[in-house]
DNA sequence: CCACGGATTGGCT
DNA sequence: GCCAATCCGTGGA
């Protein structure tokens, strides 16, 4: 099963949850010179900021967060803790604000460059293979993506995302979001259920 | 296995 | 000044 052509703009514009969903399955790529790290994601959390307390958009425009209020189809990327990037795909209109979180990629190619960013080595053993993209800011890091990587054009040739065919329903799973204080009950984490490199079951 | 706390910057009150 | 869409190491059961 060979990765197809790259997503186009129309993919992104539409409803955040859709996007949500339908990007279960799909490849995210970054070109670095002429390498490719290529992973699957597998697991993804929707922002809502017209109802939802926790997307950064909830309280109106600023500077952190404008990139988030573009049409779909651009990488919105944060910094948190003193220390970690995490990356968006933003979805839907101009000014909407939403996005759907990047949280878990199983790694498919270009791992040595990966674990390299990651862990300062080429090789790794089987439990940094796990720990190598489960987590959010884990895909920035082995991605090498930072703050100068926020607002790309996801149409472009940098970092897109290929399609491939739309999973089956019946292989993905919902749950509350991950690590928020606001907004917690809204069951918008959705995931590949049984998938190994889950940031959580 | 699980719970907890430290790291460390910067956005917003 | 407070605290965050996290991660990792430590310490105890």
């Amino acid at each position: 099963m060979k990765p197809q052509k790259k997503l186009p703009r129309k993919f992104y514009t539409r409803d955040v949850h859709t996007v949500a969903k339908e990007l279960l399955g799909k490849f995210l790529v970054r070109k670095i010179g002429r390498k490719h790290l290529i992973g699957k994601i597998v697991e993804v959390e929707a922002y809502d900021g017209s109802v939802d307390k926790a997307a950064h958009t909830y309280g109106g425009k600023t500077k952190r967060n404008e990139v988030m209020f573009n049409e779909g189809g651009f990488l919105y990327v944060y910094f948190t803790y003193g220390m970690h990037f995490c990356s968006n795909v933003v979805t839907g209109k101009l000014n909407e604000g939403k996005a759907v979180l990047l949280r878990a990629i199983e790694p498919l190619g270009g791992l040595d460059k990966m674990a390299l960013n990651r862990f300062g080595k080429k090789d790794i053993s089987t439990m940094e293979l796990k720990n190598l993209t489960n987590g959010p800011a884990k895909i920035c890091q082995a991605f090498g993506i930072v703050r100068s990587e926020n607002g790309t054009d996801l149409a472009g040739n940098e970092i897109f995302i290929l399609d491939s065919s739309k999973l089956s329903e019946n292989k993905i799973a919902s749950s509350t979001r991950i690590g928020i204080k606001k907004s917690v009950d809204l069951p918008w984490r959705y995931y590949i259920k049984n998938n190994s490199f889950l940031s959580r079951k």
